[in-house]
DNA sequence: ATGCGTTTGTGAACGTGTGCACAAAGATGG
DNA sequence: CCATCTTTGTGCACACGTTCACAAACGCAT
């Protein structure tokens, strides 16, 4: 028997989402053991084929619930199903790619599409000059099919690759479509309704959390192995006093009075518990 | 021998990784605001623009200093140094793109890399057929060059747009060059020596994780009527709704709690959705 | 059957992240 | 100067995630 710990509602069923996470980590490690017709596997090496801890594995899939056998291990395809199952994957996933330009042409080739149920259902753009060519054999369509294509092949998943600017309009466009699920390369804060989920991949972020470790790495290690620039004047912290000073500078009589198209101040709404548009346009 | 892949190891007056990787999103709607000419932001505004709580925003500007002002908010361009200074983007970055096929084409010509003083440096390939070739007006260099460039540039962090057998291999050829910090978009493991900070961008992954989702809303609620939050707005997208009714009638499925025996395993062909995939290539 | 070595599954401790709520700090106006 | 209003900075409680450690379960040999 299942015996699912009551009291809180937050997760419907209660796979946690860091674990969701992990599991098509997980699944490729067994892909490739299944491939190599390796009948189990232990915790202990499907964790280190997947980087991470085994006991962390081990409660991953006891979410799963019991699929291993002690003294053994785990039956590979056994659990390769059951993960499939899990994430959903045993069915076929029809995807739109919307803003065919440099990003979206190398996504609309990418063979790892495929291999996992994801289809690629129509190549979208709202360019005329793009509209009409073609990307790894499918042609680019326009934005004004956007709606049938959405409700003939049912698809639930959107890709975003349009520059910023464009990216909210296209959210907007495909939610109303009736896309539930969408995948945003552009670096944007989408907003939308309760219900739609939002997954970001922003190669800029990633860069700049790089960084971060990449500066804390260079300016507390003692050890220096080779040689760098002298130290770019790691400005020492006599923040607080320059703050002020900045401060004073920039303020003199500028006040958010001097803008003329919102209001700002009016939308302030404390009890906001629902989504809303942000008060200040990202870029 | 391998060693723990990460260290991650807590430094005392650290700021919390959850903070480091929000500190980007603030940076850019600052950005946006700067541009703008607004001087200062409250919390709650600028949260909404960056898509967070606004305590969870003024806690992670508390790890920076105390850079607000009570009952004004923050100066927007004083910030805007103080996160770009934290992060490290007060100097300039090189780095160098491995791989050069569809991806690293791409990322080759993505604006957003220099706009934040991430410069690419060299552009690497293996194939002779590639090599010569140019993108985004940079020359594609051979692998042969990756250890002069690396050092006489002062390369620290590499991009691997390569296939996924060859990663590893580069991963380890551009440490050995000197690299501490690697963006991996091939789906591998990546196994490195402490001190070298890797971060992956993985589509499959995502995909993967919206599909999940994707299956727990097709498949969790009765046919009727969903009465499972007290979220009010719910007729306010009479289409989105629609949609999803379509959808579940399309494709039920997602047998609710089908607790499968132990005993009886090897039912991998029961899936008797759509077709069978028997999941064969690497993701 | 019994014992032994192996490995799972999970309770429990611990660490990290989140969000509420509010006192304190500063601005602003009189 | 004081009163009032706005907004920060943070204590606190709780939710979530990670890791340890070990009893129970299982295969296998005797
Ligand atoms: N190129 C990269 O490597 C890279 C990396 C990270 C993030 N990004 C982001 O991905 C997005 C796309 O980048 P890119 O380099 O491919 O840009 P791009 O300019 O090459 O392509 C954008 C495409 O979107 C189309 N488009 C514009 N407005 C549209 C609209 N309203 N509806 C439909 N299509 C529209 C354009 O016609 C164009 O074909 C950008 O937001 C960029 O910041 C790109
Ligand atoms: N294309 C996408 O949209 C996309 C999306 C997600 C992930 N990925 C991953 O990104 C990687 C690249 O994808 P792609 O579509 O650009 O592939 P691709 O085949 O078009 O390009 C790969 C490039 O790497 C080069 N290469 C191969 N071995 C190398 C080596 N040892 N050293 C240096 N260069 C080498 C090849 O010559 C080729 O130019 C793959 O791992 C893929 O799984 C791609």
């Amino acid at each position: 028997m299942r015996r699912t710990p009551v009291g809180r509602q937050t997760r419907a069923r209660g796979i946690p989402e860091a674990t969701v996470a992990r599991l098509p980590l997980y699944l490729r490690a067994l892909t490739a053991l299944s491939e190599r017709s390796v009948p189990t596997v232990s915790s202990e090496e499907l964790a280190a084929a997947a980087g991470v801890n085994s006991a962390k594995l081990r409660k991953d899939f006891s979410y799963l619930g019991s699929y291993g056998t002690r003294g053994v291990g785990y039956d590979v395809e056994y659990l390769v199903y059951q993960i499939s199952r899990e994430l959903g994957l045993t069915q076929d996933w029809p995807v739109v790619i919307v803003g065919i330009g440099n990003l979206g042409h190398a996504l609309a080739n990418y063979g790892g599409f495929a291999s996992r149920g994801f289809r690629v259902a129509a190549l979208l753009d709202a360019d005329p000059a793009v509209v009409g060519s073609s990307a790894a054999g499918l042609p680019v369509r326009h934005m004004d099919e956007l709606e049938s294509i959405v409700e003939s092949q049912q698809v639930s998943i959107g890709v975003i690759t349009t520059p910023p600017g464009a990216a909210q309009q296209v959210c907007d466009r495909l939610v109303e479509a009736g896309v539930t699920s969408i995948l945003n390369f552009a670096p944007t804060v989408l907003t939308v309704p309760d219900g739609v989920d939002v997954r970001k991949v922003d190669l800029s972020i990633e860069l700049q959390i790089l960084a971060f470790h990449e500066q804390r790495k260079a300016g507390e290690e003692p050890e220096d192995e080779r040689e760098e620039e002298p130290a770019p004047s790691r400005a020492a912290n006599p923040v607080r006093a320059a703050a002020a000073k900045l401060r004073r500078a920039a303020g003199g009589s500028a006040k958010p009075e001097a803008k003329p198209e919102k209001t700002d101040k009016a939308q302030k709404s404390a009890a906001g518990n629902d989504h809303e548009r942000p008060a200040v346009m990202p870029a």
